[in-house]
DNA sequence: CTAACGTATGAAACGGGTACCAGGTCAATT
DNA sequence: AATTGACCTGGTACCCGTTTCATACGTTAG
């Protein structure tokens, strides 16, 4: 492998003018820079990369972790941030880390230790206090309201929104709803268990904990709830279903069962995925790609702000 | 920053016993061992990555190119390979190219540059060729049925299950089949028309151009393969749709206007992707998950081997 | 008793760039 | 004529580990 000095004794210059050639800085002449092109092509070199790093300190590498790369709402942001990256000349480290909190740590890690730029947590499972002691290292961003406000952030309020889907299901006349999240724990689950509660509170309704389902990432997750809803003696007459991918299987079983949809059962979805669009739910809009886009600017740019990315309720046919 | 030279410096001994000790090398004195780790603790000190890259010619990062990651077939691809990364403490580095031919050259570059040490391309545009003249500087290992024996593959043979699943709708009675596919260009794609033409051959059918449909990757596309249908003067009545999601968007459309299936238009997807398992879709059976398992092994291992993926048609209803 | 080997340690070369600083040329301005 | 400043170039410190080589000590086998 020919390196930079072998470039610098075959073009007859130094190491410093092939160093300035390599990246396109002025002052330099013509016919030096001619000579060194004409090194580079001869020998088919290529800079090695790490070297630069190393001196730079930089790696234009920035990390995103997340738990499933196979669901909608992951699939999207990653394809927004994916997309972002491309246009900016950004390699993405990929942590699909499957909600292990020692790799969300080991991406940590690749932060300080400068393997990565920045990083973008989608999904936490860790401290806020941890990943609070490594934004010295570089730009964390994450994707939940985070109540420490110094830590930059992109995110959906979910308790408003959920409390606003509620709310919907409860003017057109439902008073027991159930609802389904990806996992229980997590900060985006917690804000929709608040927002479930200060509701039944506000219209003095009973909790059911069978009503929270769990563990419904996949489309076969909705045969799941139906298996559920009809063990319990109490069954709810609508449900919120945080993927839509989850709500296309429930209306599939329900078909399958006879059940009709929205007449014997409401459902809303989550993140108007395509199927979404094409099966007629009821939805709550989430921009996930440009969602993603701005996690990925916010942690190119450094950015230490906490946007606030809204969501609306789109009104089809499973309510 | 701490760097091993203070480490060093503080623990009273060399770089040296200090890298030793990092590296777990054996022949270090249980005191200055212990003198070392003191340091460390003190000093949270953390290794440059770069620096160990640069100096071993090595970065446990391996590049991942596809085109999207949100089908079913690339997400679950990659689920697969992240999946095998993460037991082997290797970091994937993401191109999500979009078919973009000059960011797969990009990815091929950093190959070269040592910032990856090895690259699976899960579907590519540009020519085998570059490819070739690329493995001298880590392996690359390619998805798809190479004739270049010298290029690393994990494969699926898609003439011999297109041929099949033809096969196997003709014994059913069809004899005008169209088929959907998510780009017409691509080495899987031309292996499909060819079993395609070698069909029509074999059966003497006609060949009608507009019954092969590209750019059938999303759910949604199912609607613009069934209006693709109804703009035929001569309509097909079976299809072989190369995802499961796209044949379930066509049956979705098809209830909606009232088509039955399998009676007025059979369907056979591809993937068994679990949509289809919900909706009786008959597919094929290809194991995605541990495809993209053993891709990553074989470019962890860099073996230098042709592996063929058996696939199966899984009857349901839909034929 | 000595050759051979395992253990322990440090010096220094090496991996390959970047960027600052110093020194020089030449033309334009004062 | 002297000063200024833009342009050009090279030397070299620096980024920070890894690894090879040389050295030295203690023990064991022959």
């Amino acid at each position: 492998m020919t390196n930079i000095k072998d470039l610098a004794k075959m073009s007859g210059v130094s190491v410093s003018t092939v160093s300035r050639v390599l990246n396109n800085h002025p002052y330099v002449s013509a016919e030096k820079k001619a000579a060194v092109l004409k090194a580079i092509e001869c020998t088919n070199y290529n800079r090695n990369i790490n070297a630069v790093h190393l001196s730079r300190g930089k790696t234009q590498l920035m990390g995103v972790v997340l738990p499933v790369t196979d669901t909608p709402y992951f699939a999207l942001l990653l394809k927004g941030i994916a997309k972002r990256a491309l246009e900016n000349d950004y390699k993405l480290v990929l942590f699909q880390i499957d909600y292990a909190e020692e790799k969300e740590i080991e991406a940590l890690q690749m932060l300080k230790q400068k393997q990565i730029d920045s990083l973008i947590i989608c999904s936490r499972k860790c401290e806020l206090a941890l990943i609070q002691e490594h934004i010295q290292y570089g730009t964390i961003v994450l994707c939940e309201k985070t109540t420490e406000k110094s830590l930059p952030s992109v995110f959906i309020d979910h308790y408003e929104i959920f409390f606003q889907a509620l709310e919907y299901l409860y003017q057109k006349g439902h008073k027991k709803i159930g609802y389904s999240v990806g996992r229980k724990t997590g900060s985006n689950s917690s804000l929709r268990e608040q927002a479930y509660r200060d509701f039944l509170e506000k219209y003095k309704l009973p909790f059911y904990s069978d009503y929270i389902m769990d563990d419904c990432l996949y489309f076969e997750d909705g045969e799941k709830v139906m298996q559920r809803l009809r063990s319990m003696d109490i069954q709810p007459t609508a449900l919120i279903i945080t993927s839509d991918q989850v709500a296309a299987g429930i209306m599939i079983e329900c078909q399958k069962e006879g059940i009709s949809i929205p007449e014997q059962l409401a459902v809303i979805g989550f993140n108007n995925e395509p199927i979404a669009k094409m099966m007629n739910i009821t939805t709550i809009d989430i921009p996930l790609v440009e969602l993603g886009g701005d996690l990925f600017l916010q942690a190119y740019h450094g950015y230490n702000s906490n946007k606030q990315i809204s969501v609306k309720l789109i009104e089809r046919e499973t309510v």
